[in-house]
DNA sequence: CCCATATAATTAGGACTCCTAATTAAATCT
DNA sequence: AGATTTAATTAGGAGTCCTAATTATATGGG
């Protein structure tokens, strides 16, 4: 536990201040919540079968209950609309509209202040901060901190460094593609954990 | 506004999230707020005189209305005390209790899960990535999304790369102590802004 | 086939967050 | 001295997030 490891910690613990403030200011903004934002930008970029209370709740750690209120108040303003899934009449999934896709389209840029401060970062130094964020986001989730992980390091399809020394050095075996560091997923639509 | 940049502020979301899960798991078992938890922790790290609601507020970015409710907790559950400011009655300077301070020692350790997951790496690693967040934060302040910086970049002591070619190549004025990049400081009670 | 159990989602009720607006009191300006 | 500014509190309201209870559907064993 060295002082380093507190700096970085407390480092870390700014910028995840940050984050808040500007979801906060865009939700005064666009008169949706924090949550109710997240909610539309989750489910305007990912699978219908993933759309579902159940599994938003487990993605934000939160329960089903305060889930459910977020999307009734989405529901009622207009933004989506809950449908039947032929596949187990439990289930409900969670359909944008078009005014949903819509604002889910708009609201997708609040983290833009942040974005626009990291773009003058060199290449290198950019390449080199990802890798140190998805190789701790893979270690908070092999301890257990994190229950959804979806970056590269942590699938089934990923296999590291399978093309030693080129450009493209890791390898996807689902798309069966060459992957350049910089290319690794931090939230991919097909991952799929590694039964490790 | 690339991919790259794109997926270093999805990972920050990641992180930040895992923060605010940490905080939110150390609340529950501590029957504190999460407010309150920073408050203390804030309260017995800095010196009295930036121990007031006002300044309370505008550190984390909310209004002295909110901080005002969670010092009336603390003070409630008996862990500070408000005390008149001799030189300005209008201020109330917050002061832990004995106890407040013992709560204080066993909550600052509310990160300890994360931090053991950045323990491992490599140490310059570590410090390639500390020297990022500080001068990510420095750009954020800069540009007036944070309002509080403290980071040995933005000081007025700072003197960058005053010995070229050492181990400690920085210098503090305030201390004329020489300063390595791993000592380099993310929240310095003798901060003061440099006026440029 | 049917009953017990598990799972998906919702509802109800409560503590806390965080705001705006109004109030009180002290400091400062003219 | 009177007007304005600043520090802090109070009151009231929308939203967050929980636990516990409820409804409805799926699944598995006798």
């Amino acid at each position: 536990m060295s002082e380093l490891d507190e700096k970085l910690v407390a480092a870390l613990e700014r910028l995840s201040h940050v984050m808040r403030t500007l979801l906060w200011e865009e939700a005064v903004q666009s008169r949706l919540s924090p949550i109710q934002i997240q909610t539309l930008i989750y489910l305007s970029s990912h699978p219908e079968e993933l759309c579902r209370v159940g599994q938003l709740a487990h993605e934000f750690g939160l329960t089903p209950a305060t889930i459910s209120d977020a999307v009734d108040a989405l529901a009622e303003k207009g933004l989506l609309v809950r449908r039947p899934w032929p596949e187990d009449g439990r289930v409900l999934t969670l359909c944008l509209t078009t005014e949903g896709q819509r604002q889910a389209q708009r609201l997708s840029r609040w983290t833009e202040a942040l974005q626009e401060q990291i773009a003058p970062f060199p290449l290198a130094e950019k390449e080199r901060a990802l890798r140190f964020f998805l190789e701790l986001i893979e270690r908070l989730y092999r301890a257990g901190i994190i229950t959804v992980a979806r970056v590269c390091l942590t699938c089934r399809f990923f296999r590291a460094n399978a093309h030693p020394n080129s450009q493209t050095p890791h390898h996807c075996a689902l798309m069966d593609k060459p992957l350049a560091e910089s290319k690794l997923r931090v939230d991919c639509p097909e991952h799929e954990a590694a039964h490790c």
